[in-house]
DNA sequence: AGGATAAAACTTGTATGATAGGTTGAATCA
DNA sequence: TGATTCAACCTATCATACAAGTTTTATCCT
């Protein structure tokens, strides 16, 4: 077993670290500016020192601070605008409804499933929001399922007041995650609901789906949570349905 | 009103454009690659072109391919690694922990609420459990009490298996969406954690943790879904009241 | 002094060119 | 056939430069 030229040393079995993706300069700056935002308590829209600084202050160059910085600002952690120094990033749920439509894209998630996720999600927000709704907030549904059976006709305009709809009940739960939530998983169907609404062609079927809403609304209104489970249960059924009807396994 | 200099149009009333921040290269080029991702059919695994090649065809330098390719990988749309070419990247929760995270941190939302998403999707996982898990999905689920019954004066190990005490019965659902949705939202908590553990420093009180958690691995290891809520019902307040005693607003 | 304005200083966005080091597959050798 | 080597390719990082957007400072006019 002799080798000629032994400029690898015998392949020393793989190292723990060869197996994790290497740590490349740009993770540690990335850990190295979460680390100072959480550090300094930085809040929603305080700004970070420049790319230039973080730069001298890691020993790297600015182009890893850079990409450090479109990393947390993908995930909306941080904000970058030209001339501008970044800021902190306000939570919204963009992040979230990207992986899932990412998910549902590449087909790591059924559509079912999703709907599923947001079951167990909306039971509890349209529980939440009859017991806290405010009256405005009780007329406000009630006028989107008008602007919903108005629009019934128009795909477009209905798929944006259904996702009003439901984001309007996560509000009245008064926790800022709920309509975070909803949303994400909400507009990460955009590009299913369609096929879905293809199938139901006639007038009647399309009332049901705005009559379904509607219960809802009116539990909500009533102020009965255990009434706007059970019209929501009919709302997902209804869906569960639709979505095999039109074909998805 | 006499301009001398006119460089600059009488300030044209702020053009619609001008309230959205200015597209940037780097947006369409993250534009341009999801759509060929998504228009290639690609799938998890399936390896992009190179940045040179995405370079070419957009026009722009390689440091804008760059900065693209580092915005989807943190979103974990793709994965990069020196050398090879970058693949689209499998769905994990790790995005959605890091938002939840950053918004824990930066107190756009607190603690209870975060709890009480939690309770919302664990209501449903702990039902679907109860109903689908395997025999060996429930033994599993009572081993894991177990462990954190001997663990229950190690915050870190406590911690570790309590989160993979619910992520095994989201697992138990069949939906890989709820282990993804209950690991990010357990693990945003691993902060505050610890301020509460802090508060529960006699055995009896721990002990009383462990027995909730055997409560819902009993409940749906005997197929009991309306026992399994129950009981996660309990292991909720628990939490809720130990927020408060915790001094959490 | 006060307020509008222009200039300067700073910051981000993008381009170019280089190099080091990781990965892959084809050619090669035992 | 199977292990090895090597060349081609690709990403990670750096240094430098410049355009364009923002903020701060200095300036000027009233």
């Amino acid at each position: 077993m002799s080798k000629r030229h032994p400029p690898v040393p015998p392949a020393a079995a793989p190292s723990p670290a060869a197996i994790a993706p290497a740590e490349t300069r740009v993770d540690n700056a990335v850990r190295a500016i979460t680390d100072y935002i959480h550090g300094q308590g930085l809040k929603v829209d305080d700004s970070l020192p420049s790319e230039a600084r973080f730069a001298e202050w890691l020993g790297v160059s600015r182009t890893v601070i850079r990409e450090a910085f479109k990393s947390l600002s993908a995930i909306r952690i941080i904000e970058m605008r030209a001339g501008r120094r970044a800021r902190v990033g306000g939570f919204d749920g963009s992040v979230i409804a990207l992986s899932l439509t990412h998910a549902l894209r590449t087909e790591q998630i059924s559509p079912q499933q999703m709907w599923d996720a947001r079951r167990a999600v909306e039971r509890r927000t349209v529980a939440l929001a009859a017991s806290r709704r405010s009256d405005a907030e009780a007329a406000h549904l009630l006028a989107l399922v008008e602007q919903m059976r108005d629009a019934r006709h128009d795909l477009a305009r209905m798929t944006e007041h259904d996702i009003a709809f439901h984001v309007a009940i996560a509000n009245a739960t008064r926790n800022p995650l709920f309509p975070v939530l909803v949303a994400s998983l909400t507009s990460a169907m955009r590009e299913t609901n369609p096929m879905v609404w293809r199938h139901r062609r006639d007038d009647e079927a399309r009332l049901d789906v705005v009559r379904v809403h509607e219960d809802i609304a009116r539990a909500i209104a009533a102020g009965d949570p255990d009434a706007a489970c059970a019209a929501l249960d009919k709302h997902f059924d209804l869906a569960a349905q639709a979505l095999l009807t039109a074909g998805f396994s």
